[in-house]
DNA sequence: TATGAATGAGGATTCATTCAT
DNA sequence: TATGAATGAATCCTCATTCAT
C-alpha cells in the first residue's frame, strides 16, 4: 500500500517536473522570439499546450517565470565553465576550451543564451524586482570570475603577460557575448549581410584574445 | 503678398522642423529610458510638451518614429567614421582613432547609442516592417564596410597581416558594441560588479584588436 | 458481517457529518471575514484542511454552501426566540427578553449574524437562485412573526397600545438588525467614532421600543 | 478670439462635467444593482454608453469611482440635514423634519442611499484603501453630529429628557438606516413578505424616537 | 495645424468548477 | 471517497491610434 502510494507520488512528481520543464521550454521560446514584454502568457500556454491558469500553478508570475529561465541558463553555463577549469591544461588552451564551450553552449541552447541577456533590456528591468536582477548579475559575475582565475593561472604559469586580469576577463566575456548576440539576434545578419559564420567570428575573436594575452605568439615560439 | 506667403511658409517650415526634432529628442529619451515597448506615446508627448495627436502628424506610428531614430543615429556614426577614414594616417592608427571615436560618440550620445541597437530586440522586430529593419541593418553594414576598408588599406601598407578583412571588421564592430552595450545597459554593472571603467575596457579591447592585426607587435618592432 | 457493515457505515456517516460541519465552520469564517465574493473556495478548503474538490462532494456550489449557512443561522435564532415566547411573562418583559436574546446571540455568534444578512448584498443575490433567497427571507419572516405574536399578546393583556402590530414588529426587527449591523460591520465605528458600546445602543433602542409600545411609561405607572 | 476660445473651453468643461456625471450615474446604478465587486467596469461603461477606457479618463480606478459616489452621496445628505438644522422650529419638530428628509432623500436617490452603505461590506473594505474608508466614515459621523446637536438643543429647550445625546443620535441614525436598508435592499421584502410601506415603517420609527425622547407624550400634554 | 478625449483591442492574473487518479 | 492539478472564462487596466473641434 505504502509502495503504491509512493509510486503514485513519484509518478506525479515526475509529471510535474516534466510539465514545469515544458512550461520553461515554451517560455524560453516565447521570450526568445518576442522579448519579455511582447511575449504573452497566452503565447507560453499555447506553446506547451496548457491552459493559461496552469502556468500560474508552476510560476508565481510572468516575471518569476522569466527569472527562473535566466538563472537556470546562467547556472548551466557556469557549471560547464567550472568543469573545464578543472582540466589539466595550460591556461591558454584552457581559455580556448572555454571560449569553444561557449560556442557549443550557444549552438545547443541558442534560446537559453538570448534569454540570459534579455535582462539588460530596460523594459524588463523596469518590471522585474531589482533584487532578482541583482541575483542574475551575480550569476554572470561568477562566470567572469572563472575566466579571471584562468587568466591569473596563466600569468603564474608564465604563459600570459601581466595584465589587469579582471578587466581582461570582462573584455573577453563581453566580446564573446557581443559577437554571439549580434549574430544571433539579427536573422538578417546571418546570411544577407555578414556572410560570415558564427564559428569564424568566434575563432577570430578567440585568436585576438589569445594573441593579446600570450607573451609570445605561437608562430614565434615554434619558429 | 507672395513674399509674405513665402516668408510665412518658411517660418512654418522651420517651426515644423523644430517640432519634429523635439519629438525625436523626447522619443530618444523615452525609448532609452524604458525600452521600445514600455515607452508610451504619452511619455514621448509629455517629454516634448506636445499633444499625443501631434506626434502622429509627424510620424506615422510608434514604430516609424523609432526607426527614424535608429537611422539618424547610425547616420551620424557613419558620417563621423567617414571623416576619420579621410585622415592621412597609417591604418593601425586610423583604426585606433576610429575605436576612440566610437567611445567619444557614446560618451556624447549615450542615448543615441542605445537606441541604435534596440532594433535587435525581438519585440521591436515583431512590430517594425522588415523593410525598415533591413534599412537599419544596411546602415550598420556601411559602418562595418568603413572598418573593412581601413583594414584592407593596412594590409596593402604592410602593417596588418593578411586575414579575412571582412570577418575581422565584423569582430571589431561587435566587440566594441558588445563592450559598450553591456557596460551601458546595466547600471548595476558599472559600480557594483565590474569596478572597471568603460574607457579601460575599450582600451583593452583596442589593444587586443591591434595586437591581433599587426604583423609585429609594437615592442617587437621597437626591440 | 451485516453488523460490521452497519458499524462501518455508521462511523462513516458520523465522519461525513463532522466533515460537513467543518466545512460550514470554515465557510462561515471566510464569508464573515471577506464577504461572499471575496472569500474563495480555496480559503474555505484551507480553513478546514480539506481539498477544494472535497467541498464539492458536500455542497453543490459556493452559493449552495452559503445559503446553507444562512438558513442554519436563522434557524438557530428562530429556535431561541421560540423558546422565549413560551415563557410565562408579560409581553413587555417578553419583548425585552427577546431583544436581549438577540444581543446574546450576536455576542455568541457574531459570525453567524453577519452571514445571515449577507444575503441582502446584491452580488450574492445575483448569484443565488431566487428560490433559495426566498427560503431565507421566509425564515426571517418567521422570526418577525414571533415578535408580532408577542406584541399582539401585549395588546390583549392591555399593556401595549393598539397599533399595527406587524409594522411594529418589522420596525423592531430592522432597528435591532440595523444597530447591530452598523456596529458590527465597521471596525472603525467601534472605537474611533462611535465611542458607544453595542450594549448601550441596544438598550437605548429597547427603551425606545418599549416606551413607544406601552400605554403608560414605567415612571408614570409607579408614580 | 479670446471669447471664442473661452466659449469653446466652457462648452468642453460642461461636456466633461456631464460625462463625469453620466459615469457616476451609471456606476451608481451598477454598484447598486450588483454590489461593488460584482459590478464590472464594463457594466458601468455600457450603462453610460462609453468605452471602458473612457472611464479611466475620469476616475483612477474602480475603487476611486466608488469612493467618489459615497462621498458625494453623504455630502448631499449632510447638506440637506444642515439646511434643516437652521430652521426655526422646536427640536422635536426639527428631528421629525430631519427623519422625513431622510425618507425624501431616499425616495429621490434610492441608489445613492445604497451606495453610501456599501462600504460596510467586507469585500469592499478589503479592496479600498483604509484612508478613503475613514473619510467616508467621517462623513457619516458629521451627519450623526447634526442629529446630536438637535437633540442637545431639545434638552436645553426642555422638550427632551436628559439622555446621552450622542448615543441617542447614533441609535436614530442606525435605526433609520436599518429600516431603509432592509426595506430597500430586498425587493422580495417589499411586496411579498412585509406588506408594509416604507413610509409607514419610517413613521413608526419616528414615533418611537420622539416618544422616547420627549419629556411628555403629546396626548398627555393635551390631556 | 494642434489638440486631447474617446476608443477598444489586448494582456496579466484570479478562481469556481471539473475530473482523472 | 478524497484529492488537487488543470481549466478557461471573466476582470481590471493600459495604450496606440483616431477624429471632432
Amino acid at each position: 500500500m505504502d509502495a503504491t502510494r509512493k509510486k503514485t507520488s513519484l509518478r506525479k512528481q515526475k509529471e510535474q517536473a516534466q510539465r514545469r520543464e515544458a512550461i520553461l521550454n515554451s517560455a524560453r521560446e516565447a521570450f526568445f522570439d518576442k522579448g519579455f514584454m511582447a511575449a504573452t502568457i497566452e503565447d507560453i500556454a499555447d506553446g506547451c499546450e496548457l491552459a493559461k491558469g496552469t502556468i500560474y500553478l508552476y510560476f508565481k508570475s510572468k516575471e518569476d517565470l522569466y527569472i527562473c529561465l535566466v538563472i537556470e541558463g546562467l547556472g548551466l553555463l557556469k557549471r560547464d565553465l567550472g568543469k573545464i577549469r578543472e582540466l589539466d591544461l595550460p591556461a591558454d588552451l584552457l581559455l580556448g576550451e572555454m571560449l569553444r564551450l561557449y560556442h557549443v553552449f550557444y549552438e545547443k541552447n541558442p534560446k537559453y543564451f538570448r534569454i540570459m541577456f534579455l535582462s539588460s533590456q530596460p523594459d524588463v528591468r523596469e518590471r522585474v524586482k531589482e533584487e532578482l536582477l541583482k541575483e542574475c548579475l551575480a550569476c554572470a559575475a561568477e562566470c567572469i570570475q572563472i575566466l579571471n582565475e584562468v587568466i591569473l593561472r596563466g600569468c603564474e604559469e608564465g604563459i600570459f603577460r601581466k595584465a589587469n586580469s579582471w578587466t581582461f576577463a570582462i573584455v573577453l566575456w563581453t566580446m564573446v557575448n557581443g559577437i554571439i548576440m549580434q549574430y544571433e539576434q539579427d536573422p538578417f545578419y546571418r546570411g544577407d549581410i555578414l556572410k560570415v559564420s558564427l564559428g569564424e567570428m568566434l575563432q577570430e575573436g578567440l585568436d585576438l584574445a589569445l594573441n593579446g594575452l600570450r607573451l609570445k605568439r605561437p608562430e614565434e615560439v615554434s619558429g
